[in-house]
Order: structure tokens, then sequence, then C-alpha cells
DNA sequence: CAGTCTATATTTAGGTC
DNA sequence: TGACCTAAATATAGACT
């Protein structure tokens, strides 16, 4: 009775990094069940092929997809050793930066939304801006020559990287490590094409998650 | 009056392949949208990397995720001549759709713009829209292995446009190619890193759409 | 098709265990 | 972490425009 106030429910938040690391963890784990089910309700619901991955703040990896590609990116990303390969670091600490620029930059916006939804003079100036990146972010024309010669190792360096992967595959086709992620009263297990076995399952999703060790950082 | 019932609500529906085309393709765009916000979320708030990308039923490609690499292959790829190269074609052709796409949105954007500037909804769908299409269309994490032998031998066919075009850049510090589609009054700028120029600019974004007039269909 | 509206179905923040 | 609870926040099916 008395010591009762059984939770206030929902509770609105900003849509921006979350402060205490704690709720983040937990909110991470639970969006992320919530992500994974949406995709697996697309596949099901419209046959759908969906790749879908994520990242753990923590290192880890998580990733779901419907027919079969989720197992070549994960024993992709997974057999890529990340301390003997700087390029690749190069690229993925320039990939980070970007993600993370980018999400920080549609957080803000989206606050602007909250508070105030007629900012037009912003959309201006928004798209302005999005008009400047299109060309600017990712041109090769806008980059200097040592980012581009950089770019350009990196690339066939990725080459050789996809033709050992290739390689790879084609010879022992065993996953390297595949957990069952969100098994509700599911069974998961199966590797590929897990989605198509039961549409009319329901809640059925299935999902392999990876740790790998990978680029952490 | 008479005509009421203004709808029942949200139905429960069976979490199986829709029967109804139609419908299907109206809830295939709602739940893609409503997976995406997600996806993007989750990014903002937990500080995630995510890659996402869904395959329309009718071979359109939906991406989200990080950028970078794969935004400089678009590029580049969208400067190769199409005939000459039946593995461009190839990637173009799964982008293909995902960029008319985008070519829409801008075009709306700019509409926008010109005919209206204090349409802060409008702010609201350009952010929709903006984390919807922002990220990558092209990834190689979702190519499956057969794929990725094509990719692979496309990185190599792209080393050497990079190497190429540094060439170019060189010589005569020109665009190869750039079109107009967005070229309002905007002074782009700065290379690679832009970024962190201006985290407290607020409404600032980027994203790397490509619209190359030869895509069209 | 894309946007709008209405009434529900779901998801999930915050707590507690 | 994971499970469970409550209530508010969202996502969306169906019907229309």
């Amino acid at each position: 009775m008395s010591s009762v106030r059984k939770g206030r429910g929902r509770q609105k938040i900003n849509m921006k990094k979350m402060s205490n690391k704690s709720n983040m963890q937990v909110t991470f784990s639970r969006r992320r069940s919530g992500l994974f089910k949406k995709a697996s309700e697309l596949c099901t619901l419209c046959d759908t092929e969906i790749v879908l991955v994520v990242f753990s703040p923590s290192e880890k990896v998580f990733s779901f997809g419907h027919p079969n590609i989720d197992i070549v990116i994960d024993r992709y990303l997974s057999q890529v050793p990340p301390q003997n390969n700087d390029i690749i670091q190069f690229i993925n600490a320039r990939r980070r930066a970007s993600a993370c620029e980018l999400n920080a930059q549609l957080a803000k916006i989206n606050n602007t939304l909250d508070v105030e939804k007629k900012l037009g003079d912003e959309l201006s100036l928004v798209c302005k801006e999005a008009k400047t990146q299109f060309w600017g972010t990712c041109s090769i024309d806008r980059m200097n020559w040592a980012q581009l010669e950089i770019f350009k190792m990196a690339l066939e360096e990725l080459g050789n990287l996809v033709a050992i992967h290739v390689d790879r595959l084609v010879i022992h086709d065993t996953p390297t490590q595949i957990h069952p992620f969100l098994v509700d009263n599911v069974s998961s297990s199966n590797i590929g094409f897990q989605h198509q076995l039961n549409p009319q399952q329901g809640q059925m999703f299935s999902s392999q998650s990876f740790q790998n060790q990978m680029w952490h950082r």
C-alpha cells in the first residue's frame, strides 16, 4: 500500500548521448533488442533482405541478417587482425569519427526540433550546409594528395583483405563464432536462412551476435 | 457527418508475410522508416556504430551506417563511364534505386527551400529523411561472398582510378565532373575532417549522397 | 504512392528484485 | 545483466485524400 508508486512509467528522454554509463548500458540492450526485433519483423512481413550490424560501445558486435549475408560480414570482421594493419585502423578511426559526429549532429538537429518547431531559417541553413557537405565531405576532389595516397593504399589493402577472406570462405565454410542472441522462446541456432523457416511463427527472430575483440577502441 | 468511424485505430496483424501487395508496400515504407529511426536513435543515445542495409522487395536498397570508404567508392564509381565496366555497372545497379530516392529527396528539399523559408515541420521531415538517407548507400558489408569476388575486382579497379585521379589533381585542380544539382550559394570547403569544425554550430550536418545524372535509371 | 487522422498495439524509461 | 511492473511515449494499421 503505502510503499508503492509503482514506477512513473516511461519517461521522455533527450535524444543525445546518455550521460549515465549504467543507464546507457541498459538502454543499449533494450533498444538493441527492439531494433533487431523490428528488423526481423520487417523481414517477415515484407519478405525483405536485411543486414544489421551493431557495434556496442563496449567493443561487442551484434549482427543480424535475413539471408546469409551477415555470416559473411561477421566472418569478415572477425577475421581481420586488427593490430597488424595500420591502414584498416586508420580507416576505422576515420569512420568512427565521422559516424560519431554525424550522430551528434543529428541529435542536435533533433533537439532543435523538439524545442522549436518553427525554425524555418534553420532549415535553410541545414539545407545549405547539407548542400555544401554533399560535395565536400567525401569527395575525393576535396581531399588533399596525401590523403588520397593513403586512401589509395587503403583501398588496395582492402582489396587484398577481401581476396583473402573470399579464399577462406571458399575453403572452410564454417562460422567463426556464432552465438544465439535474442532467443525469445525461439530456437534460433540456424545460420543463414532462419527467417524464412517459419514465417508464421510470429515473434520469431534470431540473430547471431559476435564478440570480436577486434578493433576495439 | 454520417460518414464517420474515422479509422479503427491500429489493428493487430499477423506476423507473417503480408498477402496484400499494396498494403505490404505501405507497411514496408513505414516500418523501414521506423527501423532507421530506431537505429539512429540507438547510435545517438549509446554512441554506437551501426550498419543497416535493407533491400526492398522491389530491389531497392536503403542503408544506414557508417560512411567513408563506401562513400569514396560510391563517389568514384559514379565517375567511371559505366559502359566500359561491367563490375561498375553491377554495383551501380544495386545503388541506383537509392540514388534516385536521394535525388528526389533533395529536389524536394530544394523546392521547399525556395518556396517557403519557415517550414519548421519540413525541418522535421528533412531530418527524418536525412537519417534515413544520409548514411552510406554502398557497403561492402551487405554483399554476399559471391559479390565479394566481384567487389574485390572493383576495388582493384578503384585503386587504379584513385591513382589516376590523384595524378589529375596534382596536375590541375579541377574537378572531373561535379554537377550541379545542388549548388546554391555555398562555399564548400575543407577536406576530410570537416565535421569537427563547428560542433556548436548545431544544425550543420553532412552526408554522402551523390547525384550523378548518369544514374537515372 | 506520400501525407493525414484515429485509435490501438508496442516499446521502453525508471524502479525494484 | 536479466526479469518483471507500471505508465507514458511511440509506432503504426486502416481508411482517406
